[in-house]
DNA sequence: CTGTGATGTATTTTT
DNA sequence: TACATCACAG
C-alpha cells in the first residue's frame, strides 16, 4: 500500500495493526482522520469484506467525511455512521422483540418534554415548571447508565425524587403506546437487546468483524456496552481518541472508557500519535501548558515542527460590543492585508447567546459569516409542524404529533378535550388517529366522548385531511406528500396570520420541500419513514454549508475536529468560561479546561484570546473577571495587545515585514505604548479559594470559605472564623487571605 | 375554548 | 432579556 509511505512510524503501526484490540491515542492535529481512513483501506486490501467493517462516529458530518474518503480511495462503500443511526438501523430490524412495531417514531427533546408533561398529568403529580425537565434528565442519565425503571435503587434518591422510578416507568409505557422512542433509547434499547437476546447478538457479531470507534473518549455507558457486546467474539476493535479532548461528560460520556481500554482489552496495542501537523509551537505549547494543569491525565508530549509562529494574542475589551468589534476589525485586517480567506477564520464562544453581539458587529462591518450549529432548521416551528403532519400520516399512534397538529389551524379542540380524547383512546386500546376516525365516522366505541358541534366539525375536517394525505402518500411521491401537508392542511393561510414572520416561514417551507426533492433523488428507496428518520437524526451541525467564503462562528463544542488558520476564542471570563455551573466541581472545571484546550488547538497559525470587563449577560450588565485559563497559559507564549492591528514589533518579527510603510506609521503612535507586556500588572483576579477551603487572615485567624460571589467591588468571600465563631464577608483583593 | 396581558423565572455545552 | 405559564375576560 503506497499510502503507508506518507505516515510517520506510530501512524504506520496503527494502520498496520489490523486485528485485536488497538488504542490510538491521537493528540490534537496528529493526523487522526488519515490514520483511520488508511487503516480501513488497509483492511480492505487484506481481504476483509467491506460489509464486515463498521465505523462509528459521533456526528453525521464526521461519518460522511470518512466514508467519502474511503470510497474515494477504494471505490468501496463501508458502513460508517453515528452511534445513533446504528441504533436505529438495529432497532428497525429487531425492535419487535420488545413489542414495538418496525416503524416507530423518534422523539426529539421538544417532543419528549410534551410527553413528560402529559405523563406527570396522568400521575397527578403537581406539575411544576421545571419538573418535566428534571425527570427527563434523570431518565436520560438512567438510560445512559443502562438502568431500567425497575433497576433504580430508590434508596439513592432524594426525597423529592422518590417518584422517579414510577415516572420513568410510566414514561416508557407511554412511549411504547405512542410507538415512539427517544434519543437515548437509540442506544439504550440496542444495548438492552444485546444483553437479553444472545442469538440476536450473535447475528450482529457475525455481521461485523472489524469495529472502529472514533472519539472514544466521549462514549457513554450505553455506547460502551454496545461496542463491547459486538466485539466480545472476534475482539477486533480499534478505538481512537484523546482523553484531553473529552468534553461531553454532561451527556453521560465517561472518560474512563478510554483510560481503561488496556484493562478492558488485555494485550491491546497502543499507538501514540504525538506529532502535531497543525499548529505553530507558540500555540501548541500554550495549549499544552494549560492542559497540564489537569490531574489524572495520560502524559503526552505533543510537538510540532511548524515553527514558532506568532505569539498568542490577548485582547481585553471594555464591553462585549467592543470585543465583537475587535474581532470584526481583526478579521478585516487579516483578510485585507494578508489575503487570509474568511473561511480560514473562526470565532469560538462558550455559549450560543454570545453569538449575537458578534453577528451584530460582523454585519456592521459587512463581513460574511456563518453560524455552525445553533438552532437547527429542523427545530423551527413551521418545519416541526409540517413534519408532525407527516408523522401522523406515517403512524397514527403518535399522540405528541397529534396534539401538535390538531389545532393547525384552530379547530376548537382545547386542552381539556385533548386530555379526554387521549385517555379515551388509551382505554379503548386504539391508536389516537383511529379513535378520532371512529369518533367522527363510526359508532363502535365503548368510550365515546362528547363534542360540541363545532368541535365535531373541526375534528372531522382534521380526519379528512389526514385521510387525504394518506391517499397522496399511497399513490404519489414524497415531495407531493410534503406539498400536500403544506397546502391541504391550510397551513399556508395559518402562517399568514403573523405578518412579521410570514415570509421567513414560507421560505423555510420551501426549503423543506426542496430537501424532500433532493433526498428523493439521492436515495434508492425514498420512503416516508426513511425521510422522517433521516431528519430526526440530523443535527444542526450537519446543515452548515462550510464551503463558502465566510467567517465561521460556533460554540467551542462544535469546533471539535475542525481546524482554522486564525482562531478567536472570546469570552474568557470567570463564570462564563469556565462556566459558572462548573464553579464548585473540580471535575467540571477540568472539563472546562479541556474545552479551552480543544478551542486553542484548532488554530493553525494565529490564535486570539479575548476577554471583556463588562458584559451584558443574563439580562444585566455584569463586571467580569478574566478567566483563570488566561493565567494558566505561560506569559512567554502570550502577547497582550490593545488593537486589532499588529504592533511594530510584531510586524518586524513576523512575516509581515514587507507590509506597506504608511499603514505602519499611521498606527505606530498608538501602538508605541503596548510593547510592554503588562500581563504581570493585570493579573486576573479569580477565585483563588473554593467553598470549604481553609484560609488564614491576619486579624481573624483561621477560617473556612463558605461562599464566594461577585459584588460591585469585585470578588467577595464569605468566611467563617473559628476564633470568634463568626461569619464575615471579605473583599478578596483587600483581605489578603492565605491558603492554609 | 381562545386570546390577551401580566407575571414570573431561568438562563451551558448537543448526538 | 425572553420565554413560558397563568389568570381572566369574552
Amino acid at each position: 500500500m503506497h499510502l503507508i509511505n506518507q505516515l510517520n512510524e506510530e501512524q504506520r503501526m496503527a494502520v498496520e495493526t489490523l486485528n485485536g484490540p488497538l488504542l490510538v491515542l491521537a493528540g490534537a492535529g496528529s493526523g487522526k482522520t488519515r490514520v483511520v481512513t488508511y487503516r480501513i483501506v488497509n483492511l480492505l486490501e487484506h481481504g476483509i469484506h467491506p460489509s464486515s467493517i463498521l465505523g462509528l462516529t459521533f456526528t453525521n458530518k464526521a461519518a460522511a467525511e470518512m466514508k467519502e474518503r474511503v470510497r474515494h480511495l477504494t471505490q468501496h462503500h463501508v458502513l460508517i455512521c453515528t452511534f445513533h443511526s446504528l441504533g436505529v438501523r438495529i432497532l428497525r430490524e429487531i425492535i419487535h422483540v420488545l413489542g414495538y412495531k418496525r416503524d416507530f417514531t423518534i422523539y426529539d427533546e421538544q417532543d419528549t418534554e410534551k410527553l413528560m408533561k402529559l405523563c406527570l398529568e396522568d400521575m397527578n403529580i403537581k406539575t411544576q415548571k421545571q419538573d418535566a425537565k428534571l425527570y427527563l434528565n434523570l431518565i436520560s442519565k438512567a438510560k445512559n447508565a443502562l438502568q431500567a425503571p425497575e433497576n433504580i435503587d430508590s434508596k439513592l434518591l432524594d426525597l423529592e425524587e422518590k417518584l422517579f422510578p414510577d415516572v420513568y416507568a410510566h414514561y416508557q409505557t407511554k412511549l411504547k403506546e405512542y410507538q415512539a422512542v427517544d434519543f437515548d433509547d437509540l442506544l439504550y434499547l440496542p444495548a438492552h437487546i444485546f444483553k437479553t437476546y444472545p442469538d440476536i447478538l450473535a447475528h450482529y457479531q457475525e455481521r461485523w468483524s472489524h469495529l472502529l470507534i472514533d472519539e472514544y473518549q466521549d462514549t457513554n455507558e450505553a455506547q460502551y456496552a454496545i461496542v463491547s457486546h459486538l466485539v466480545s467474539k472476534h475482539g477486533n476493535l480499534c478505538v481512537v481518541g484523546d482523553p484531553d479532548q473529552s468534553i461531553y461528560s454532561w451527556r453521560g460520556a465517561n472518560i474512563k472508557n478510554i483510560l481503561n481500554f488496556e484493562k478492558d482489552y488485555p494485550g491491546a496495542k497502543v499507538a501514540r500519535l504525538e506529532q502535531n501537523y497543525r499548529s505553530r509551537t507558540n500555540i501548541l505549547n500554550g495549549a499544552n501548558a494549560l492542559i497540564t494543569q489537569n490531574s489524572g491525565r495520560f502524559e503526552k508530549n505533543l510537538w510540532s515542527d511548524r515553527g514558532p509562529g506568532e505569539r498568542i494574542k490577548h485582547y481585553t475589551a471594555d464591553t462585549d460590543r467592543g470585543e465583537a468589534g475587535f474581532v470584526a476589525e481583526a478579521v478585516q485586517y487579516h483578510h485585507e492585508h494578508h489575503d487570509a480567506p474568511l473561511s480560514q477564520m473562526a470565532v469560538f464562544y462558550r455559549t450560543n447567546a454570545q453569538s449575537r453581539s458578534l453577528e451584530d458587529r460582523l454585519l456592521a462591518h459587512q463581513i460574511p459569516y456563518i453560524i455552525v450549529g445553533g438552532i437547527s432548521f429542523y427545530q423551527r416551528r413551521e418545519i416541526k409542524d409540517i413534519l408532525a403532519f407527516l408523522r401522523m400520516v406515517h403512524s397514527g399512534s403518535d399522540f405528541v404529533s397529534f396534539a401538535r397538529t390538531i389545532n393547525l389551524p384552530k379547530r376548537g379542540i382545547g386542552e381539556s378535550t385533548l386530555v379526554k380524547i387521549r385517555l379515551a383512546a388509551t382505554k379503548e386500546n386504539r391508536s389516537i388517529f383511529s379513535y378520532c376516525e371512529e369518533l367522527v365516522y363510526g359508532q363502535a366505541l365503548q368510550y365515546p366522548i362528547k363534542l360540541t358541534a363545532k368541535q365535531r366539525e373541526g375534528l372531522k375536517s382534521y380526519v379528512d385531511i389526514l385521510r387525504e394525505l394518506k391517499q397522496i402518500h399511497l399513490s404519489n411521491s414524497l415531495h407531493d406528500l410534503v406539498t400536500g401537508a403544506i397546502q391541504c392542511t391550510g397551513y399556508l393561510s395559518y402562517i399568514k396570520e403573523d405578518i412579521e414572520t410570514h415570509d421567513d416561514r414560507k421560505e423555510n417551507l420551501n426549503s423543506l420541500l426542496a430537501k424532500a426533492v433532493e433526498w428523493e433523488l439521492a436515495t434508492e428507496e425514498p420512503t416516508l419513514s426513511g425521510f422522517l428518520e433521516e431528519l430526526s437524526l440530523k443535527s444542526s451541525l450537519d446543515e452548515a454549508d462550510t464551503s463558502k467564503e465566510k467567517v465561521h462562528l460556533m460554540t467551542i463544542h462544535n469546533s471539535k475536529g475542525l481546524e482554522f488558520s486564525i482562531v478567536f476564542l472570546v469570552g474568557l471570563e470567570e463564570d462564563l468560561f469556565p462556566h459558572a455551573n462548573s464553579r464548585d466541581s473540580h471535575a467540571a472545571l477540568e472539563e472546562e479546561r479541556r474545552l479551552c484546550y480543544v478551542g486553542m488547538t484548532r488554530a493553525k497559525d494565529c490564535l486570539y484570546l479575548c476577554d471583556v470587563r463588562q458584559r451584558f449577560l443574563w439580562g444585566t450588565t455584569r463586571s467580569q473577571r478574566p478567566s483563570r485559563f488566561l493565567r494558566e497559559v505561560p506569559h512567554e507564549y502570550i502577547e497582550k495587545i490593545r488593537s486589532s492591528i499588529p504592533s511594530r514589533t510584531a510586524i518586524k518579527s513576523q512575516a509581515y515585514a514587507h507590509r506597506k510603510v504608511d499603514i505602519e506609521s499611521e498606527l505606530s503612535e498608538v501602538n508605541e505604548v503596548q510593547f510592554i507586556d503588562d500581563m504581570d500588572q493585570t493579573l486576573p483576579e479569580y477565585d483563588e479559594f473554593k467553598v470549604d477551603d481553609a484560609v488564614f487572615h491576619k486579624d481573624f485567624g483561621l477560617g473556612i470559605i463558605r461562599k464566594s460571589y461577585t459584588g460591585s467591588i469585585g470578588l467577595i468571600y464569605k468566611v467563617y472564623f473559628a476564633k470568634d465563631n463568626s461569619e464575615r464577608s471579605l473583599v478578596a483583593k483587600f483581605a489578603h487571605l492565605k491558603k492554609v
